[in-house]
Parts: C-alpha cells; structure tokens; sequence
DNA sequence: CAGTGGTCTAGACCACTTC
DNA sequence: AAGTGGTCTAGACCACTGC
C-alpha cells in the first residue's frame, strides 16, 4: 500500500523533454529552414544535459526530416529550397525511368468560402475564407496533373495568381520563403476515379478515363493541416511509387 | 604529398561492421522470427565491443523493422504472425474508417513458365518455374481485391491451393511458416485503369470502372525479390492511404 | 530478485569542413 | 588549427518483465 498510484503520463526522459524545447524553437521560427541550428555543445550547455542527450534528441528530430546534420557543417533546419528536398512529397514518377521536370500552370487563385468538408480538414469552420487554386502541370508538353489547392486565407494572405505564376519552383519552397510556413509532413488517400468532363479537357483524355485522384493533407509544425490538395494523375506514362518497410 | 589516396571506401564505422554480422545471422535464420537474439551484453562480448556500440546497430535495425525491441523482455526477429504486423504491408483501408477484416478466397495456383516482365523483376530467368496465384479479397462479402501473384518454385516448392486455402491468415505469415521466407520491405507502383471484362465479373463492377493497380515486388533479407503481386482494387469504398515524412 | 532494454554522463578520439 | 558532427568506451543508474 505504500506505492505511488496513477503512473498515467509515467516517465519522460530527457532527450524526450529536450526535442520539445527544440521543436518549440522550430515553431517559434527561432531558427529558419535551411539555417544552422546552435552547435551540440551549445545546446548541451543551454538545456544542461551532456551533449549525448541533445545527440540523441537531434537524431530523432532529423529521423523526423525535421532537420539535416551535416557533418563539420552543423545541424540544418529541413527545408523544401534544397535542390535534393524539391520533389520530397512527389511520388509520381514516369515509367520510363527518365527523369522527371513538371512544368507548372496555374488558372485559378481565388477567395471563398470553406465547405464543411475542406474546413473540417484545415480545422477551420465551416464558411471560414480560404483561399481556393487549380494548377496544371505538364510533362514534356502533355498534361498530366490536375490539381486543387485550399489554404487558410489567414496564414496565405495576399498570395494571388501572378505571385504563383511568377514563382519558380516547388509550391512548398514558396509557402516558406513567402508565408513562413514549413511542410513537415503529409497524408494522401488515393483512389481511381473516372474522369469527368472538365478533368478529360483538362488533360487531354476521353471522359471516363481511369485517373488516379489523390487528396492530400500537408502540416506544419504542430500537426497543424495547413494545406489541401486534391490532385488527378493521368497514370498512363507515369505511376504513383511507394515504398513498404 | 605523403597523403593516402583513393579513400574510396573511406570508412566504416565498427557498428555498421556489427550490423553486417547481424543481418548475417538473420539471413542463415540462426534466429527466426518471433525469436530472441541474444542480450546486448552478450553480443557486445560476443563482437568484443561496448554495450553502446551493440545498441547503436541494434537501434538501426529494429528502425528498420528487421528487429523488435521490448524493454525488460529482449530483441526479437521481425514476424509477420505477431497481432500488430498482420497488416503491416496493407495500405487499403475503408473510407468509414471501420476496422477492415478482409476475407480470403484462392482461385488458382499453378506451375507456369516466368515471363521475360515477371523474371526479370524476379531475377530469375525468362522461362525459369514459377508459380501463379489468383485470389479475391472481400470485405463484408463484397469483393474488393483481385490479386495475381508470381513466386519462384524454388523458394515455395510444395505450395498449392489446398495449403493456401487451409491457410488463416497472412499470406506472408505462410511464407514465413512453411518457407521460411521473412518479408522485410516491398516496393509498389501505382496507377489508375479500367476494369476489363475478367477484373469487372471478379470485382462485380462494370467493364471500364475505374481501378486502383498495385504493383509489388517483395524483398527478403539480402534485398533478394521472392515475391511479385499485382493487384486491383476497388476503391469506391475504400481508399489507399500513404505517409510522407 | 535477476535479467533485459533504456537513459545519462564524461571523456577520448576520429572524420569532415572551413579558414 | 579550430569547430562541427560522428564514434566508441566504461560505468552508473532507471524502467520494465517475469520468476
């Protein structure tokens, strides 16, 4: 009878209390993607641990991809501006092997309201201002994605149609050099659909072509959803790579 | 100019050396699956190393999900017969959210020659024997998936219908079972198609319906292929779903 | 209680990058 | 040469499991 009861939270070791000092700093955007963090002996002395216990809590961090050590260099913040980090959440692939260039085309950019749905998503509440984006990106001149986008008009505020056609590179690269938000992680539900009429005129195939359509919820630090896509692949020259550990 | 040159190999550190040793053991099945390896201490004594270097290569592998880690029980081979990893390599899951008990019916398992697709994925040569699987997977008595499968006869000499069919469970749980073949990763490429006549009576769809096909190539130990799948789903009440980190 | 994995430390030294 | 991350050690102690 002389035990401790109600163990619920249990025990927490340090490196776990110290990756989330670190993560809060992340989140604070004291340190920006694709800068340094402070060196292991730094943190050592800044949190009071040896430097084997922030060794370990940075190891799980960049298992995370939250960061990038270098060795000699230092510890990075991940970001999606490195050249290797481009296509990171890109899991379409052409067929042939060759490599993959998908030129950008953006129609539409525009305010509305959120649906139930896509609110529920963002966590956001229903009829809350998003901001809504169709894209097209085209493989060696032939289309092959179709693309919708919703963001929280809060977080994205003045991001219009010429910003986006005049930007160059990964959506994901602009939302952190612009916006200051960083993707860190991504869910995709992936089902074969039939193209209607608009999604046929849009890639150049016959309604009722078989598409792969993929929905995709991106977040920042946090778990917080950021961003929705819905996107429709044209599977014919290209597929969906995954890989199962 | 008294430098060494050509460090092509460069380095390896010791505990990449243990881990080589390990994977080795796990190959030649001198612990099976589901089985303990021996305690940290007496590998390190075992390779003449500390403790900490053991469980840095232990710590790679079981983040690999080779090995299993239990405080206070010990390290286990990876298996495909524990509760939690029936289901590891299934990424099909029903759009309510439902828990998903797919039910098993084997239509066909014959010997038949490999063709050039099939060996090459295999590394067999085109001609060389394999076997041929055709099943149905249901959920709720409607059919949803229909799976070919190739294995090299070598690998899986006596497999036949009446094993499969007697066979509850994993079919990577028989592999493991009676084959002794561990699965440890796959990969799969995904693409979006028409049902055709055979797919749409199996699926009980209508020709042309849309489909999900998966294609994978399954991996032992040594990174050897033992195992191709192609399957289709039905995705109008399931989905895929896919984690990007 | 003994045995397992898990945490934490302090210190030595190595490998890589930059100046 | 100085600074970074990377390896390795030895030892103390903690948390969890099962006898």
């Amino acid at each position: 009878m002389s035990e401790v009861n109600l163990p619920i939270a249990s025990f927490s070791p340090l490196y776990e209390q110290i990756k989330v000092m670190i993560l809060a700093s992340l989140q604070a955007a004291e340190w920006l993607p694709g800068a340094p963090i402070p060196s292991e002996i730094e943190l050592a002395a800044r949190y009071a641990v040896s430097q084997g216990t922030v060794r370990k809590a940075i190891d799980e961090l960049a298992a995370q991809n939250l960061l990038v050590r270098r060795q000699g260099k230092g510890t990075f913040v991940a970001t999606h501006q490195e050249d290797d980090w481009q296509y990171r959440f890109l899991r379409l692939a052409p067929d042939s092997g060759e490599k993959f260039h998908l030129t950008n085309q953006f129609l539409v950019c525009q305010r509305t309201k959120a649906s139930a749905y896509i609110a529920n998503l963002l966590k956001l509440k229903a009829g809350d201002p998003v901001i809504y984006i169709d894209r097209i990106q085209s493989f060696a001149g032939q289309p092959v994605v179709f693309e919708e986008i919703w963001l929280p008009c809060t977080r994205f505020k003045d991001l219009d149609l010429e910003i986006l056609n005049e930007w160059h590179g990964p959506v994901y690269a602009l939302y952190e050099s612009k916006y200051a938000t960083h993707m860190v992680r991504a869910e995709e539900k992936i089902k074969a659909v039939a193209a209607d009429e608009a999604l046929a005129k849009h890639l150049k195939l016959a309604v009722g072509a078989p598409l792969l359509s993929v929905e995709r919820v991106a977040f920042t630090y946090g778990n917080k959803p950021v961003e929705i896509r819905h996107a429709r692949y044209d599977t014919s020259e290209q597929h969906y790579e995954n890989k199962l550990n």
